[in-house]
DNA sequence: TGAAACATACCGTATGTTTGGTATGTTGAG
DNA sequence: CTCAACATACCAAACATACGGTATGTTTCA
């Protein structure tokens, strides 16, 4: 993408690219190195023409953390929608998402929405609000302590997928989480 | 603390002062605020003094660090040492500990650790070698999946409170886990 | 008096932002 | 249809600031 300048313009592309290179970097090398230099070096445009899709650093970071929250809302109703038993299917769908993470290449919108909470307090209080409009929906299903503890396992998980921590048997921790979403017997 | 020109002097005091004030500023607004001049505005005292106690940011990073996994070390062996059942014993301390957080005015050591490994990818692999330790020392009692889960839900908890997250009643959730750490009947 | 405990002044660098310009696309009146 | 007027999409450079670090001076204490 070099000489941008002589080119076709797309701004659709280069705005693409700067998003998607910006969630990149913070994923590999967390949000100290998503540098406006760094995301428009990768986007193949200069500052400026960084600053033309995006007024500051941070309206980029903003705009990348919200589209990430977008995608994982998308999968969860996904996840919930395909559930036929209704208990509990919030959980499940957050503990499945979570999961997902470690066999995907990329780590999927997870990786660099947890970087980026983590470092940023405004993002975190972002996906505090985010997670607790989500939950108010589900509260009739995955009201239960046990269902909490299974969502917040599984945020433990992927906080151990983040500092590269071993763990148990992914498969049996799975089975385990996914089954205190289930009705008690 | 003004003019340390001329009051008395006094090393250990201010070299304190450093240490607590670049745990609390990371604790409070994140690593990336945590910086030499803040840390020596905070104690009372010119990058010059600081430089003389620490000689580069990073060692006193990671001399804060090494003194929050210390402590942390030091209350897991205290409870587990008072707890009269062996078996789930290092995950019971683990979660009490994690609870305690919420309760103390300061966070404990948990906020500011936990800043500081998720920033820095270097601490966070000190914390995995630390845990990895650890862990294995305590493997023949707290080998079983629910205390994993227990320990995840654990994170999952402190992550959180980072976040000032809204949780389930806290005492019944810290019920549930410690139950979880007991053996199966 | 000498060393420890600071303070002051300064440097090089990296970063986010601003500015001024240029090339490309779009639109609407005649 | 066309061409002037305007808007969009960039580039290149300059700018201001904040950072970590160094070098050197000054005060206090044993």
């Amino acid at each position: 993408m070099e000489n941008a300048h002589k080119r076709k313009k797309q701004p659709e592309i280069v705005r693409r690219a700067l998003l998607d290179h910006a969630a990149r970097l913070a994923a590999a090398q967390g949000l100290a190195a998503v540098t406006v230099q760094a995301v428009a070096d990768a986007a193949g445009v200069t500052k400026g023409g960084f600053i033309h899709h995006f007024p500051s650093k941070q309206a980029l970071i903003d705009a990348v953390f919200q589209e990430l929250l977008d995608a994982i809302d998308r999968e969860l109703d996904e996840r919930i929608a395909a559930d036929p038993e209704p208990y509990g299917s919030f959980t499940r769908a957050y503990v499945e998402a979570v999961f997902r993470v470690g066999v995907e290449a990329g780590g999927g919108p997870w990786a660099p929405l947890s970087i980026l909470m983590l470092t940023d307090a405004d993002l975190r209080a972002l996906w505090v609000d985010w997670f607790q409009a989500r939950f108010e929906r589900h509260r009739a299903t995955d009201g239960d302590m046990r269902h909490a503890v299974a969502r917040l396992a599984a945020d433990g998980i992927w906080l151990a997928d983040l500092a590269t921590m071993a763990l148990p048997d992914r498969q049996e921790l799975r089975a385990e989480l996914l089954e205190m979403t289930r009705r008690p017997r």
